[in-house]
RNA sequence: GUCCUGGUAGCUCAGCUGGAUAGAGCAAUGCCCUUCUAAGGCAUCGGUCCGGGGUUCGAAUCCCUGCCAGGACGCCA
């Protein structure tokens, strides 16, 4: 059990005694230390109900709890804040549970093993991936890192559109090129895909064929396309040190016929009915603003009904909730699928949507359009040729996914030295530059470290859990790079304001301990935003 | 027009979902390497938290309203 457990232990215990059982008992971290290591607002909470004056709580508070083990003082401030402050050898204690654990450092069983299955990326086969999705899958997968590490069962999953009339276009567009190739005209469709990397599948199709494949129906030149770009896609998305559990394919869902299978059980509920040749869904029955169309008045079925197939698929494999992680275009497209979800007879909190604002393209203040149709797009390739992996990532992972991001890319190239990521490698890089050549020893009590900054440090290591928690629970995976940095900070100022390495073996022996806390909570923490610490630099 | 996101320092953004004197980085200025990595530290400068109401012990945070920016509103995908 951590320090901040056993306070809120404390407080229960003694509220109990006053007779109060259903208090909310929130510990923060007070943003200044005067004020505490830890800190609650219950005393204020509960003044209007019990009628008394938050000072008089709060002291009645601080008289009922004994605890001498941890607890050096408890004060009560101004409004009717409780301070707890420490005992300071107590702070000391987590360095040999983060040796003793090491990577597993910060992990929690909050998930309790709950299924969650997290879908992102999900790229259309159609091209490559730019710089917008490049945000959404570095939040898809931090999350899924981060939601394994608090004790979730997590599968991350990938959902191919090749079912759709989107495929079809780029199969045509890839044998219009093909036939440019073959000195033919071309007839690009205006929807088409005009992509380089569409030129690419074509270039390979004459080299491999030469003109033989003239002949072809449009069918193979989808499937060839279809081939290549995913490979593709999934070697960029390697390369972002983004995997995925599961690959589902649109194709395979429709040919196991699970469409008409969940069209049966909506209209079995109830839940459909035909108008003017077309089959709708009762939408507007759970909270959208209009009835959809299911199955169009040609036939074919709309946009929607393999995707509700789909998560139909998902909520059968037996998970306790989907996390759809989609683009900011797509988020009018959401009260729809959890109508569709409600009418089938589900909890609509089951899925649950993350939208990822858009990026804002630039180059040197000037917008450059994100389209695959032009052909004019930045993959994620080029940004990491450019700025590098390691600051792509963090980049991505700094910022709250509902602002909106502009991201230049003159700024970020010159500037990529200037990253923030190079500041927490710099403090792992440091601390191991320390650690590499010597040797530390365990030590039951710590007796010649009594430095406010190593305090400081001391402090941010005991809260790696409940930042990890708290991120989990929120899906805020910015939250455990905000963390890390001032992990880094707290280290990089006691690295400078005192002196590690001596010849007095015992106290260079407890800081050389105290470094290896630092070096294990850094690293751990950076491998949940997919980011690597590095030993030199 | 309706709906969804945003609006915090010159710029890019945090602000733990209602707490204590609103914080970082970059930019600007001045210090600190004969000592473990100066990609670092210390200090200074910089604010109408978009405007206006409200809720309460307490609001950048919650509610209402106005303005600005981006996005979405198909039997497209």
């Amino acid at each position: 059990m951590n320090i901040k457990d056993i306070i809120k232990e404390e407080i229960i215990k003694s509220l109990s005694k006053m007779d109060i059982f259903e208090a909310m008992v929130d510990l923060e971290v007070p943003s200044d230390k005067k004020n505490g290591h830890y800190a609650t607002n219950i005393a204020m909470q509960l003044a209007s109900s019990l009628k008394q004056n938050p000072m008089d709580i709060a002291t009645n508070i601080k008289e009922m709890i004994k605890n001498d083990e941890y607890i050096e003082k408890i004060e009560v401030a101004k409004p009717g804040f409780l301070n707890f402050f420490i005992k300071k050898d107590k702070l000391f204690d987590v360095i040999e549970e983060v040796i003793d654990l090491g990577d597993d450092y910060g992990k929690s069983q909050m998930g309790e093993g709950k299924r969650i299955n997290v879908e992102f990326a999900s790229v259309n086969p159609t091209g490559v991936i730019h710089l917008g999705h490049a945000r959404g899958s570095a939040y898809g997968d931090n999350l899924c890192r981060i939601l394994s590490f608090a004790g979730y069962d997590v599968t991350s999953e990938y959902y191919i559109n090749d079912g759709g009339n989107q495929i079809d276009n780029m199969g045509i567009s890839v044998k219009e090129r093909y036939r440019t190739l073959c000195g033919l005209d071309e007839h690009m469709p205006e929807d088409g895909y005009y992509g380089e990397e569409i030129i690419d599948v074509a270039k390979d199709i004459y080299r491999e064929y030469k003109e033989e494949w003239l002949s072809k129906p449009v069918e193979c030149f989808k499937d060839y396309g279809l081939n290549k770009l995913l490979t593709i896609i999934k070697n960029d998305l390697l390369t972002f040190r983004v995997d995925f559990d599961v690959w589902t394919s649109e194709k395979k869902i429709r040919q196991d016929g699970r469409i008409e299978e969940s069209l049966q059980k909506l209209s079995d509920l109830g839940k459909t009915y035909t108008e003017d040749g077309a089959l709708w869904l009762k939408a507007s029955e759970y909270g959208d603003e209009k009835d959809r169309v299911l199955v169009k008045n040609d036939g074919e079925y709309a946009y929607i009904t393999p995707d509700i197939a789909y998560h139909l698929d998902k909520i059968d494999r037996g998970y306790d909730t989907l996390i759809d992680v989609l683009g900011a275009d797509h988020h009018g497209y959401v009260p729809r699928l959890k109508a569709a979800i409600e009418a089938l007879g589900y909890s609509k909190d089951k899925l649950e949507v993350k939208i990822v604002q858009m990026v804002r393209l630039l180059r040197g203040g000037e917008e450059i359009k994100m389209s695959k149709r032009t052909g004019n797009v930045v993959t994620v390739n080029d940004l990491l040729e450019e700025v590098g992996i390691d600051a792509a990532r963090y980049y991505f992972a700094m910022r709250n996914i509902e602002s909106q991001m502009d991201f230049d890319l003159e700024l970020a190239i010159r500037k990529s030295h200037e990253n923030p990521v190079y500041y927490v490698s710099y403090a792992h890089a440091r601390v191991h530059s320390l650690l590499k050549d010597n040797k530390t020893q365990k030590v039951k009590e710590y007796k010649t470290i009594d430095s406010e900054y190593a305090y400081d440090i001391l402090a941010k290591i005991n809260e790696f859990k409940n930042v990890v928690e708290l991120a989990a629970e929120k899906r805020l995976p910015h939250l455990i790079t905000n963390y890390v940095y001032d992990l880094a900070n707290a280290l990089h100022i006691y690295y400078n304001h005192e002196k590690i390495l001596t010849k007095d073996f015992q106290y260079t022996n407890e800081r050389l301990l105290l470094m290896t806390a630092v070096k294990i909570v850094i690293k751990n923490a950076l491998n949940l935003i997919g980011v690597e610490a590095p030993n030199e630099m």
